[in-house]
RNA sequence: GGGCGAAUAGUUCAGAGGGAGAACGCUUCUCUUACAAGGAAGAGGUCGGAGGUUCGAGUCCUCUUUCGCCCA
C-alpha cells in the first residue's frame, strides 16, 4: 500500500468528526472507575490563545491516555459569561450604531447580548476543536443557562441565610470606566512618577500649621479629621486640638492612632474616610462622619464647594494652585507610589465608599485551608501551595455585586412598603431563589429587585458542581464529584481555584478536584508576555493552518515543564512538524513492505529485535509514569528520542535486511511494535496517530487500551541491551574513523576483531557488515595488529580497520588525541580509586563500576600506546 | 518590605548526590532503495559567583549577584 511522501496534516485532521460522531468524547460504562476534568471555561466573548491552546493540550493528554487505560472519561466543557467584558463587546458593537444600551433599557440590551452570544459565543468551542479536545459535547455548559443559574442563586439565599453574606457600606474598588464595584483581587497596583505634596493646616486658635503629606491633594475635600501617632513627641500636644481645613473651613480633630508611621512624610496623615480604604477603618475607630466629593462618575459634588462639577483630577491642579497662592504648600516632593488600575481596562481604581453585597472569607477560608494543608487538594508542581496558603490566610471579605447589566441578577429584593417590624427589622430585604409576588414579612405588594449582578466568578466558583446538576442530587455528581485534576495557570489561582475549593467545601462537602496541575506563561522566543498591543502575538489557528494540530501539541507538550514558562517560537514548531514528517514516513515505509494487513503475534527473534522490544517496554514505562507524574515534556521528549534514534535510525535499517528473508514475521513485528508506538503517541498527537492506525488497524486509535510492558525475562532483555549497545558503538566508531580519514561511510573495509568468535552473534556480524559497511570480518583471539590499519577500542575491545593507503600521520595524530581523552579520565578515576575513605564509603556498586572503567581505559590506553609505536617503527 | 522562581553548549531547555545531556542552530560529507521536512560525522560547557556539608556537589546547605513573577 503506498501513502503520499510527505506528512500533511490538514489530511489527517478530518478524524475529529468522526470521534465526536462515534460518541467516543461522552462517557458511556459507569462500571469503569471514573475520571473527570471540567474545563476552565474560556470567555465566551473570547478567541483561542496559545495559553488556552496549551492549558488544554493538557487536558486532552490526561483525558485521552486516562480513557485509554480504561477510566470512565468525562471532560466537562463549557464557557463563561465574563461579565464585563461581554457587556463591553456588545455595548461597543451597538454604539457604533448609535445606540447606547440607556437607550434601548436593560431587558431590550439584555436580549442583544444574548442574540450576540447565539451567534458569536461558540468562536471559541470551534477552536477546541480544532485543537482535537475531546471534551464531552454533549454537556456543553454556559456559566449563564438555567442549571448553572439556579446553583448561583441557591448558593446565594443558602449563604445569606447562614450570614456569609451581607450587605454594607464600604470602601471599595470603583471603576470609573466600566461604572462598577471591583474585588481587590481585580485591582492591579502599578508603580508610577507622581509627587507628594504636604499641605499646611492651621490650627484653630492658634498661628501654628500641621503638616500633612499626601499623594492625592484633591481629596483634602473629604478630610473628616488629622491623625498622627501618639508615640510621636513631635506632636504629642497637638491631639485634641482641631485643624482648620483650608479652602472650606472644616474643622478637623487630630486625634492619635497607631497606624500612622511616624517617618512616613511629615507623621501626619489626613483622613479620608471616603476614599481611602485606611482611612476608611481609622475613620471607624474615631467615628469619623464620611463625607463622599465626588460621584460615580469621579465629577465633583457639592461637597466639594467651589470644586463642584469639575472633574477629580482636574481638581487637584485647581487645588495645588489656590493653596500655593494661600501659601499653604511647604513643598512638592517627586515621589513614585504605587496606584490601583482596573485589570480589565487599565482605569485608575478610586477607591470608593459605595453600599454593597459582600461574602465573608474567613470562614470559609479556613476549611479550604485545611484541605491544602492536609494534601486533600495537591498543587503540582508544590511550590504554589504557598501562595495559595498565605493569600487564603489573609483574605478578606469578596465585593460581589457589580453595577453592570449581563451577569446573574442578585436574587434580593426590596420592599417599598415595610409595613411591620419586622419587614424593617429586615431593612426590607427579601432574598429568594424564586421571584416574590408578595413580601414575606409584611405581605406588601409593591417589590424592587436589586439592580445590581454578581460578579463573574461567584458563579465560576460553582463550576464543579453547577454544571453536573447541583443542588440537584444528579448522576452526573455522584459519578464524577469530586473531579480527578484542575489544570490551569498560576494567575488565576485566587481568583478561580481558591473560590472552587471554598464553595466545594460548603456546598458538596467536598474538594472539587484533588489535584491543581500549574502550567506556566506562554511567552515568545524573547521571553516575553505575548499581547496584542506588542503584536507579538502567535496564533494557534495560524499555527494549526501551517504546521497542522499535532505539531502545535507536541511543541506544548515537549517544553511543558511543571512551574515553568513556555518560550514558543515558529522554528519549533517546524522542527516538531519534522517529526511528523518522521512518524509518517517510518508508518509509510512499513506499509510499502505489506502484503496484508492480518498481523500475527510473534516472538522477537533477531537481537535488534529483542532490543527494540525491551526498549519498547522500557518506555512504555517511561511515557506511563511520566505522563502519570505530569512530566509531560518527559513523556514527550522520551517518545520523539525513541522513535526516532532507535526505532528509525537504527530498528528500521537493520529490518530492512530481514525484510528481505523472512517478509511475513517481520512485517507482523513490525506492526505490533509501530502500533504500541502510535498508541503512546496518541494522547499528544491524536490526528496523525489516528491516520496511521487506521492503515495498519481496524477500528479507532482512540478507543485502545493502553499499551502495558511485554514480560521477557530479564537475561533475555539485558542480553539484547548489551550487545546491541556494543554493536551500535563498534559501527558509530567505524563510521566516526572513516569520516576522519575523509573516506566515504558506504565504502567497504575489512575489520579484525580481536576476540573469541563465539562471543559475537551473527546477527551482529550482519548488522557490522549492513551499518557499517564491514566486507570481510575476522573475528579471532590471535590476531596481531595487521598492518595498515587504524585502531579503535570499544568496551575494551581491540578493533582494526584496514585502509588501502592509510594516512599514518592522520591516525598517529588520532590516537594521541584519543590518548589524551583517555589519560584523563582514567586520571580521575585512578584517584579515586586510591582514596581509601572513596573505597570505605562509596557503595560497593559504585566502586565496583569504577574498576571495571579503570580495566577499560587501561587496556584502551595500553593498546593505543601499541598502535603508536607501531607506526613510528614502520616510518 | 515579604514570598516564589530562574541562571547548565550560540539559543531554548532537561538533569536534583557517583561517567555534563537533548532539541534547534553551526561546520564537513552525502539526493542511499520510508523520509533532503532525510542520512553520517563533528565543533561547542571551570553547570552565575563565594563559602560549607560529603569519600564524592549542576545536584544538598549558607551567603551573594543578576533577571522575572506574585503579594503588601
Amino acid at each position: 500500500m503506498e501513502i503520499p511522501r510527505a506528512y500533511n496534516p490538514k489530511e489527517t485532521e478530518k478524524w475529529y468528526k468522526f470521534w465526536e460522531e462515534n460518541g467516543y468524547f461522552t462517557p458511556s460504562d459507569s462500571t469503569k472507575p471514573a475520571y473527570s476534568i471540567v474545563i476552565p471555561p474560556p470567555n465566551v466573548t473570547g478567541s483561542l490563545h496559545m495559553g488556552h491552546a496549551l492549558n488544554n493540550t493538557v487536558q486532552d493528554i490526561l483525558a485521552r491516555f486516562k480513557r485509554m487505560q480504561g477510566f470512565n472519561v468525562l471532560w466537562l466543557p463549557g464557557t463563561d459569561h465574563a461579565g464585563i467584558a461581554t457587556q463591553n463587546v456588545v455595548e461597543k458593537m451597538l454604539l457604533q450604531n448609535g445606540i447606547k444600551r440607556e437607550d434601548i433599557g436593560r431587558e431590550e440590551f439584555l436580549k442583544r447580548v444574548w442574540e450576540w452570544k447565539e451567534e458569536y459565543g461558540n468562536k471559541i468551542i470551534e477552536q477546541l476543536k480544532k485543537l482535537g479536545c475531546s471534551c464531552d459535547w454533549t454537556r456543553l455548559r454556559f456559566t449563564m443557562d438555567e442549571r448553572c443559574s439556579l446553583a448561583v442563586k441557591e448558593v446565594f439565599v443558602r449563604l445569606y441565610k447562614e450570614g456569609l453574606i451581607y450587605r454594607d457600606n464600604y470602601i471599595i474598588n470603583w471603576c470609573l470606566r466600566c461604572q462598577t464595584a471591583i474585588s481587590d483581587i481585580e485591582v492591579d497596583y502599578k508603580e508610577e512618577d507622581g509627587f507628594l505634596y504636604y499641605l499646611k493646616y492651621p490650627i484653630k486658635n492658634e498661628t501654628d500649621f500641621v503638616v500633612v503629606a499626601t499623594t492625592r491633594p484633591e481629596t483634602m475635600l473629604g478630610d473628616t479629621a488629622v491623625a498622627v501617632n501618639s508615640e510621636d513627641y513631635r506632636y504629642k500636644n497637638i491631639i485634641g486640638k482641631t485643624a482648620i481645613l483650608p479652602i472650606l473651613n472644616r474643622e478637623l480633630p487630630i486625634i492619635a492612632d497607631s497606624f500612622v508611621k511616624i517617618d512616613f512624610g511629615t507623621g501626619a496623615l489626613k483622613i479620608t474616610p471616603a476614599h481611602d480604604a485606611n482611612d476608611f477603618i481609622i475613620g471607624k475607630r474615631h467615628n469619623l462622619s464620611q463625607i463622599k466629593i465626588f460621584d460615580e462618575k469621579g465629577i465633583m459634588n457639592e461637597e466639594a464647594g467651589p470644586y463642584k462639577g469639575f472633574d477629580r483630577f482636574e481638581v487637584r491642579e485647581k487645588i495645588v494652585d489656590d493653596l500655593k497662592n494661600d501659601e499653604l504648600i511647604e513643598k512638592i516632593e517627586p515621589y513614585k507610589y504605587s496606584i490601583g488600575h482596573c485589570y480589565r481596562c487599565r482605569t485608575i481604581i478610586e477607591p470608593y465608599l459605595s453600599k454593597q453585597w459582600f461574602v465573608r472569607m474567613k470562614p470559609l477560608a479556613e476549611p479550604a485551608i485545611s484541605v491544602v494543608s492536609e494534601k486533600k487538594v495537591e498543587f503540582i508542581p508544590d511550590n504554589w501551595k504557598k501562595t495559595y496558603l498565605e493569600w487564603m490566610e489573609n483574605i478578606k471579605d469578596w465585593c460581589i455585586s457589580r453595577q453592570i447589566w449581563w451577569g446573574h441578577r442578585i436574587p434580593v429584593w426590596y420592599c417599598q412598603g415595610m409595613l411591620n417590624q419586622e419587614c424593617r427589622m429586615q431593612d426590607g430585604v427579601i432574598v429568594s431563589v424564586d421571584t416574590p409576588s408578595v413580601c414575606p414579612h409584611c405581605g406588601f405588594q409593591e417589590l424592587v429587585q436589586d439592580d445590581d449582578v454578581l460578579d463573574t466568578w461567584f458563579s465560576s466558583a460553582l463550576w464543579p458542581f453547577s454544571t453536573m446538576g447541583w443542588p440537584k442530587d444528579s448522576n452526573d455528581l455522584k459519578t464524577f464529584y469530586p473531579t480527578s485534576v484542575l489544570s490551569t495557570g498560576f494567575d488565576i489561582i485566587f481568583f478561580w481555584v481558591a473560590r472552587m475549593i471554598m464553595m466545594g467545601l460548603k456546598f458538596m462537602n467536598d474538594v472539587p478536584f484533588h489535584k491543581v496541575y500549574i502550567h506556566g506563561l506562554i511567552r515568545t522566543d524573547e521571553g516575553k508576555k505575548m499581547s496584542k498591543s506588542s503584536g507579538n502575538i502567535i496564533d494557534p489557528i495560524d499555527v494549526i493552518e501551517r504546521f497542522g494540530c499535532d505539531s502545535l501539541r507536541f511543541t506544548l507538550s515537549s517544553m511543558l515543564s511543571a512551574g515553568r514558562d513556555i518560550l514558543i517560537s515558529e522554528e519549533k514548531m517546524e522542527s516538531y512538524r519534522h517529526f511528523m514528517n518522521k512518524l509518517w514516513n517510518a508508518g509509510r515505509f512499513i506499509l510499502m513492505n505489506l502484503e496484508e494487513k492480518t498481523m500475527k503475534k510473534i516472538e522477537p527473534k533477531t537481537l535488534a529485535e529483542r532490543w527494540i522490544f525491551t526498549r519498547l517496554s522500557k518506555v512504555i514505562d517511561e511515557v506511563t509514569k511520566a505522563i502519570d507524574n505530569y512530566s509531560f515534556n518527559a513523556a514527550s521528549l522520551s517518545l520523539y528520542n525513541f522513535v526516532w534514534h532507535e526505532y528509525c535510525d537504527w530498528f528500521l535499517e537493520l529490518e530492512k535486511e530481514e525484510l528481505k528473508h523472512r517478509k511475513e514475521e517481520v512485517c507482523s513485528l513490525l506492526i505490533e511494535s509501530f502500533s504500541i508506538i502510535l498508541k503512546l503517541l496518541h494522547p499528544f498527537i491524536p490526528f496523525i496517530t489516528e491516520e496511521l492506525w487506521s492503515k495498519f488497524n481496524k477500528g479507532s486509535i482512540m478507543i485502545e487500551e493502553w499499551p502495558k510492558p511485554s514480560l521477557y525475562s530479564l537475561s533475555w532483555c539485558v542480553e539484547a541491551m548489551e550487545r546491541m549497545e556494543r554493536v551500535k558503538e563498534i559501527i558509530i566508531q567505524i563510521r566516526s574513523i572513516k569520516s576522519i580519514m575523509g573516506i566515504p561511510i558506504n565504502k567497504p573495509v575489512d575489520v579484525f576483531i580481536k576476540r573469541e568468535k563465539p562471543t559475537f552473534l551473527d546477527d551482529e556480524i550482519r548488522y557490522l557488515s549492513k551499518l557499517g559497511y564491514v566486507q570481510n570480518l575476522t573475528i579471532d583471539e590471535k590476531i596481531e595488529r595487521p598492518k595498515g590499519t587504524a585502531l579503535i577500542v570499544v568496551f575494551g575491545i581491540e578493533i582494526y580497520i584496514m585502509f588501502l593507503g592509510i594516512d599514518t600521520k592522520k591516525e598517529k595524530g588520532r590516537l594521541i588525541k584519543r590518548k589524551n581523552v583517555v589519560e584523563k579520565e582514567l586520571e580521575g578515576i585512578v584517584n579515586k580509586l586510591s582514596n581509601k575513605e572513596f573505597l570505605s564509603k562509596a557503595p560497593l556498586s559504585v566502586v565496583r563500576k569504577e574498576k571495571r572503567k579503570r580495566y577499560i581505559l587501561l587496556v584502551e590506553i595500553e593498546k593505543i600506546i601499541g598502535a603508536i609505536s607501531a607506526i613510528d617503527e614502520s616510518s
